[in-house]
DNA sequence: CTGTTTTACGAGCAACGTAACTATT
DNA sequence: AATAGTTACGTTGCTCGTAAAACAG
């Protein structure tokens, strides 16, 4: 498997067209994302730059894996942006007040559906027998 | 960004629901996958999985990372895939032969564009003037 | 005592930055 | 001399496995 950091640095390089650029745009040196690049190429086993007398040029492959790499790089950034946005609703506690029986018993398969998508938040279902008792909670 | 590491073994253990399981899947110890998964979570902010006294559970953030490292994994994997079936097609030659003046007129935008499609395959047109001469090539 | 996960710790490796080198203009 | 990239090298941090510890049945 690919290193995600090493995609990282060839879909800058691809973007820049420079090393140079590219490692600016990444905060880190010129050598740093050289090696990166090259352990990338050992990876694939094919270049993905030509090395010019001045600067580079991408290459053919370096294009396609930079193309699917940008897929990969979202794809692990939304992972961890669901993570955070679940794990914040963890913990939560959802209080559901109702005044009729009958509404009780309506919501149940409802709840119960809910409860198997996020067993994770606790559901607390409140009976009152007046609207006056609900607004004291 | 995350590292592709973590969340392959967040899907492992997401997949076989036991830490010694998803270790076993992935050839390594124990300890190891139950460090990734750590730093996951660090990372996270929240836990992916419930302690219980008894082995693991998967916790509603931890599935809805899974599912999107599954396609960050899939993505690397085609990357890495598309590099090596491009850079294989590199430093061929294209030969391209053709018996008639008119044709050959006819091939140039086409090839002219597939050229820039792929510039790294090189594309060598070949005219001849009777059938008999390009059986010999 | 068995099974499961975590913690501790040490070894190996990979990523990084600084510095030196190469090559071209 | 100046610019762009690579190579060399030492440091830091990460990943891993073995061993030991916590915890529950």
């Amino acid at each position: 498997m690919a290193i995600l950091r090493s995609l990282e640095c060839l879909v800058a390089l691809v973007d820049e067209g420079s090393v140079t650029k590219a490692a600016a745009v990444l905060h880190m040196s010129q050598p740093a994302l050289s090696h990166q690049i090259a352990a990338l190429e050992r990876e694939l086993g094919t270049p993905v730059v030509e090395r010019l007398a001045r600067g580079v040029r991408v290459t053919a492959a370096g294009r396609a894996v930079a193309e699917e790499a940008r897929v990969a790089l979202a794809a692990a950034s939304r992972a961890v942006q669901a993570g955070r946005r679940v794990g914040e609703g963890l913990g939560r506690r959802l209080r559901i007040a109702c005044a009729e029986t009958m509404t009780a018993w309506l919501l149940v398969p409802v709840l119960r559906r809910w409860q198997t998508r996020w067993p994770d938040v606790r559901l607390d279902l409140l009976e009152f027998t007046s609207a006056d008792r609900m607004v004291e909670q």
